[in-house]
DNA sequence: CGAAATATGTAACATTAGTTACCAAAAGGA
DNA sequence: TCCTTTTGGTAACTAATGTTACATATTTCG
């Protein structure tokens, strides 16, 4: 368990030994969900942070429809409920759920704090935690917020482009939660992606995609 | 400039005395600025947290197209940089300029950490404050997720109704603001809007709405 | 390996939202 | 107060996206 939590972003640059005497120090739980089993219903209040030990879940949004989106699916060291602890509104607004036989380390807000006070490693990864969060959905609040899908998608690749500094590159989404992503239904983007292809800005098959002119992409977000 | 310290998230708690002696102990810089100068620019770096102690101040987003969208403006009391002072992209997303003559009181990432470590309250606070504010971002998100203008409308006017508590309100965006932050042009929102009127699902005059059915408008967001 | 489930592409058609331009109303400044 | 600027409503038209349904990969798993 040590080793999956010294991977984790909460307790990134701790030794072995800081580890086992925080644990020690500030107390947890360590729960067992088994295939399908709901670890979080939306609307429960966040009174601890979670730590993917093993196994895995997925965080997902139920529509009154019964459509499920799924937003993000979380490995072992990946941490939920950091955002909700210490918000005023501390009520989930999301499912979580338990996508194979997973472990899943809780530690209780009171808890926390007082490992906080303590370890100024622990507030700089828990603070960056928090802020990444907050860029990222920064991010998809301008991504969401243009007017057209081209410009979506455009933004979308050419962040893409950015991160990993290669016009080609396999995106980490398939077309399904791609068009989930973007708030947009599936075949419209499909349609879209194939327009891009014919006006020869980007090229692709699957999920390996090449832009093909990056000036033209970029002019598209600047229509 | 105490006073309206103590009226800020970030120190709500604290007392005078504790202000004073805070901001001794951590170290500040108050700038000034004039009507309509740049705070902040966009991709600037964020070294240091803002607290805005007289005048207002606007966070904009301007197009490369030159379109211009305001996206909240802040008052004395108002914090910002909050959020990006400790990610590990500390790249300010937006514009900031100074709507009035105004000062803002800085406080570097260094100096804050150190106050943060000494103060209990002070970490609640901060925390609560990036908490929040991840929260805001997430019911955005899940605004502009939504499919059609009239589910976005039918959100928005919810949320009201279930933060006031009265079916009778006066919303806080005219129809600009509104119609940006719901991502939609703003004919198109005036569009919608007599439409649910001529619906039965609400009535409104400027910014006084009453939701006249709150059954069929959460049905909305169900279809 | 082979069946079932899932993902993707495609097309015709329906619906929604954007565009543009103009007028009226309201608000802000000299 | 009057003029200017900003805001809001309206309408005809255009463009974009959603919807539905189906065929074809592709993957998963017994």
């Amino acid at each position: 368990m040590i080793e999956i939590l010294k991977k984790s972003l909460l307790f990134r640059g701790f030794t072995d030994q800081n580890i086992e005497h925080l644990l020690k120090f500030i107390g947890t739980d360590l729960e067992e969900y088994s295939k399908n089993e709901t670890v979080v219903l939306e609307d429960d209040q966040c009174n601890s942070i979670g730590i993917v030990i093993s196994g895995s879940i997925e965080l997902q949004t139920i529509f009154p429809s019964g459509k499920v989106i799924t937003h993000l699916e979380l490995a072992p060291a990946d941490v939920f409920g950091e955002g909700l602890l210490f918000s005023s509104k501390n009520l989930y607004p999301i499912n979580i759920q338990s996508k194979q036989a997973s472990k899943i380390l809780f530690i209780k807000k009171d808890n926390l704090m007082h490992g906080l006070l303590h370890h100024p490693i622990l507030i700089q990864n828990f603070l960056m935690l928090l802020s990444d969060k907050l860029f990222y959905m920064n991010s998809k609040v301008k991504l969401l917020s243009l007017s057209t899908l081209r410009k979506k998608i455009a933004l979308y690749l050419l962040t893409e482009y950015k991160e990993t500094g290669k016009l080609t590159f396999e995106i980490k989404l398939n077309r399904k939660r791609l068009s989930e992503h973007l708030a947009v239904e599936r075949p419209s983007l499909s349609r879209e992606l194939i327009k891009m292809k014919e006006d020869g800005l980007i090229d692709f098959e699957q999920s390996a995609f090449k832009i093909l002119d990056v000036n033209a992409l970029e002019e598209e977000l600047f229509k």
